[in-house]
RNA sequence: GGACGAGUGGCGGAAUCGGUAUACGCGCAGCACUUAAAAUGCUGUGGAUUAACAUCCUUGAGGGUUCGAGUCCCUCCUCGUCCACCA
């Protein structure tokens, strides 16, 4: 069929002309339904991931419209980023320019595959028209005190002087210099607070028609633990260098989630980077505590994580007070505890903890056990499950459930801890040292930030914002300068000490203070592009609004989306921004919804042929333009949805493909012919069939089973082809197979004398009397073995059944001999005789 | 190490609430068409025993629940994905 190229160029011209894939924004009409796929990152090439993630979905868009919905499909493309920039630098090309030419042509690849996309909402993210907003969402944020500027630790390339992306470390090394060992270097960066919001974010989950899968990684990602915080008095405060301890702080406080342990608290360890380092150590310790330190800071984050490490550490030469025992138990440094969780300092337990067990047999720290398992002890292992509390005062005998909230209760009439909860989420960083990305519109001036901090501003008095008031000097751009645009540069090298290329442009950095009118430097950071696509959704609603993001009609008629559809490898992060901004923007007015996606579903990994990855190195990569050659984009979609199971994903079949051809051949064929010879006579077996496959195909497709939808149209044609058709059951076949082929179906189409087009038809209806009556193969079993099989009409009572059954000879010959215990009648489908 | 998911013909994969295991497609074999091949069409295609009718076996391995298990439960093996010193 080489002239399937042909008619899908044909009629994808006629559909563009004629705009029926124009959406129109009916603001009150229920029936609109916001259907969206993952904007690509123009990277040059559509690839086979692209095809499998956007055909099948276009299938799900295409019949949602002929349910009757007003449905929303539109595209447009996640443009900033590193690999324009790279590109630049490797080919003095500007990433502008990079990313425009890679646009065009996949937009052009694009519209081969024959979607429903609405192309006069496509969305550029680095497009100013666009970033304005990004930029304009950031500063609302900031107004609302949820953007920060704090320092952090970053990937550091000491060669380069540069920060690097996690993915540009390679084991511990910068990606362009492989014998140059990465470390780990504060850096002062924007953050957001998403952990304001770790709470909502976890209890929504409930809400979201989402995998289950994807909704627990964002749990774990969250990672909420409850437990208490626990003070330990120090007990030898009065030799110590108490000049640098902060008033009143003669304790170290610890998070648990296992108070229910702590009389079997030995020792306790502070992260190298806890702010009491310095107070703690005795003046016997102090080299070795500074030498230990400052290696710490050295490691690689790979070093620094790897399991298979020994625990190291080294002891402040101070000790704590159990508040539990009134033992004396002493303060260690080690880089398995964490600074940026808890509280960085932990009560270690080493007979209940593995980590703590390992750290404690290391360097001969007591262990006592105060949790008895009921069972026997494991060995040379701690015990780290719940039991019976042992060797623990008034609370000895208590289970640890218990014993949790018991002994947290008993520490807070004490003053000594109170409950707790933590998360694993950290603040996200949303500043990135690049040149390709949307400009962080803020400038910092050295008045303001003095009257800040001289106390001449007050909180209250709206001079500043939230944001600005805890973060002195940096003023955010007034809305009326947005886009702060991205100048004109030529060298997009990273500037050395780690700054953005953009601190080259003198003219972008020197800025005058919007507050006060006096000299200020811009920040030259640029977003992280995880912002750009935090919020893209919103903006289809109507991408051409100068006034606001979008219009808040338009967005209450079409968010929150009804169906998302995109990788699994976006479980988290870009997903979980997405919610965090939606909630975010709702508190501050801006939205009237609180999730951005109700409905979620992920493609999965399409394979080369030899079930591995597909990649240039192994040169098994299949390329969707040439199979669009080859075969058409019918067959390439439709292949899509027959290959398998649509999360599941799975290797691509050279050969498979062929069938899916030889099937549209076949419809080809018998459509070509058919024109002149329809039948009149109502085939009842057909019909039964043809209105099966209407509901099977229908619910099918709404639960995405697209590989088995396909199967029933070609058991369908199978037959269909073999008979003499009337003129409606054709018209039905076409639109049952519109979705997936939708040119082919439009070529009949018009070819019966339709003059509208097929895909502004609406589904066909199935006649519920041909699901529901008619004959079925009855199973006879004896004692769960099938025997025998027979056709009964759906209408025989079982009583009927029952006497036919036992009136057949094969039944009668099995049963002779034996006793009938029990019958089982499953109406529909079989007959169970028990002996 | 942890969390989650998956193991079904030669291959991709079907199988509703526990109810015909192997739908549909690929591949393969035979036949037809052809000088021939390709293309196309028709027929067959899990395994064992049998001349045949039939009978038995079969969903990673082993056990259990049930009239009945690919599906539910327990133990184990293998693979995949994500996370990874989070106290």
């Amino acid at each position: 069929m080489r002239n399937a190229e042909k008619i899908e160029k044909k009629w994808q011209k006629v559909w563009d002309k004629s705009g029926i894939y124009k959406t129109k924004d009916r603001v009150k009409n229920k029936d609109n339904f916001y259907h969206l796929v993952m904007f690509p990152y123009p990277s040059g090439n559509l690839h086979m991931g692209h095809w499998y993630n956007y055909a099948p979905a276009d299938v799900y868009a295409r019949f949602k419209r002929m349910k009757g919905f007003n449905v929303l499909s539109p595209i447009g493309f996640d443009a900033f980023g590193l690999p324009a920039e790279n590109a630049a630098i490797k080919n003095k090309i500007h990433p502008r320019d990079w990313t425009y030419k890679n646009i065009s042509a996949m937009r052009k690849q694009l519209k081969s595959m024959g979607n429903i996309y609405d192309w006069s909402r496509e969305v550029v993210s680095a497009d100013p028209n666009y970033y304005k907003w990004t930029q304009w969402m950031f500063l609302k944020l900031y107004e609302a005190g949820l953007a920060y500027k704090k320092k952090t630790l970053a990937n550091w390339c000491p060669k380069d002087q540069a920060v690097l992306a996690n993915e540009q470390v390679i084991d511990g090394r910068c990606w362009r210099h492989p014998d140059t060992l990465v470390i780990q270097k504060e850096i002062d960066q924007w953050m957001l607070k998403i952990t304001d919001y770790a709470d909502e974010l976890l209890a929504d989950l409930d809400k979201l028609n989402w995998p289950e899968r994807t909704k627990i990684m964002q749990k774990n990602w969250i990672g909420k633990s409850e437990g208490a915080k626990v003070k330990f008095l120090i007990s030898n405060f009065q030799f110590l260098n108490k000049s640098q301890l902060p008033k009143s702080q003669n304790y170290i406080e610890v998070f648990t989630t296992r108070p229910d342990t702590l009389f079997g608290a030995t020792y306790l360890v502070i992260a190298p980077e806890h702010p009491l380092v310095e107070s703690l150590a005795t003046k016997e310790q102090k080299e070795d505590i500074r030498h230990y330190v400052a290696n710490a800071h050295l490691k690689t984050e790979l070093e620094r994580t790897s399991l298979e490490r020994e625990k190291t550490g080294v002891f402040t030469g101070a000790y704590a007070v159990n508040p539990a025992n009134e033992e004396k138990i002493p303060i260690w440094i080690s880089d398995y505890v964490l600074m940026n969780y808890g509280t960085g300092a932990i009560m270690a337990v080493p007979a209940h903890d593995e980590r703590d067990f390992e750290f404690a047999k290391k360097f001969n720290l007591p262990i006592v056990k105060v949790i008895d398992p009921g069972r026997e002890w494991p060995e040379n292992k701690p015990y780290v499950e719940g039991g019976l509390i042992v060797n623990s005062g008034e609370f000895t005998g208590v289970n640890s459930a218990e014993g949790r909230k018991k002994i947290t209760e008993w520490l807070k009439e004490k003053n000594l801890g109170d409950f707790s909860t933590q998360y694993k989420m950290r603040d996200w960083i949303v500043s990135r040292q690049r040149y390709w990305g949307a400009p962080i519109p803020i400038v910092f001036c050295k008045h303001c930030a003095d009257k800040i901090r001289n106390g001449k501003s007050n909180a209250g008095n709206n001079e500043f914002s939230k944001g600005e008031f805890e973060n002195p000097g940096w003023i955010a751009a007034p809305e009326k300068n947005l886009p702060v645009r991205l100048p004109p540069l030529k060298n997009f090298k990273p500037v050395a000490g780690g700054k953005s290329p953009l601190a080259r442009a003198k003219n972008f950095v020197n800025a005058k203070c919007p507050k006060c009118g006096k000299k200020a430097t811009r920040e030259t950071d640029t977003m992280d592009t995880f912002v750009d696509s935090s919020w893209y959704f919103l903006r289809y609603a109507d991408p051409k609004n100068k006034k606001r993001f979008a219009d808040k009609k338009k967005l209450n008629a079409w968010l929150p989306v009804n169906m998302y559809i995109g990788g699994a490898e976006h479980a988290v992060m870009h997903l979980l921004y997405s919610r965090f901004f939606v909630k975010a923007l709702k508190n501050s007015g801006y939205l009237e919804f609180g999730e951005p996606f109700e409905a979620l579903r992920h493609q999965g990994i399409i394979l080369g042929t030899d079930g591995q990855k597909m990649s240039k190195s192994r040169g098994n990569i299949v390329d969707p333009d040439d199979l669009v050659e080859k075969y058409g984009a019918d067959t390439a979609r439709m292949y899509l949805c027959f290959m398998g199971e649509y999360s599941q994903g799975g290797p691509w079949s050279s050969t498979g493909i062929l069938g899916i051809k030889r099937f549209l051949d076949r419809i080809y064929a018998k459509f070509s012919i058919f024109n002149s010879q329809f039948s009149n006579a109502e085939n009842q077996e057909l019909q039964r069939l043809l209105h099966q496959t209407i509901k099977k195909v229908g619910e099918d497709i709404e639960n995405f089973r697209f590989n088995t939808a396909v199967s029933a149209l070609m058991i369908l044609f199978n037959k269909m082809e073999k008979e003499n058709l009337s003129k409606e059951e054709a018209r039905t076949f076409l639109k049952l197979i519109a979705p997936f082929a939708p040119h082919l179906a439009e070529e009949f189409w018009r070819n019966l004398g339709n003059k509208k087009s097929i895909h502004l038809e609406s589904w066909p209806k199935y006649d519920p009397k041909f699901i529901k009556e008619g004959d079925y193969d009855l199973l006879i079993q004896i004692g769960g073995k099938l025997r025998d099989k027979v056709r009964v009409s759906k209408r025989l009572d079982r009583v009927e059944i029952e006497n036919l059954v036992l009136s057949r000879d094969a039944i009668k010959k099995h049963i002779a001999g034996g006793e009938i215990k029990k019958i089982i009648f499953v109406p529909g489908r079989l007959i169970n005789i028990v002996l």
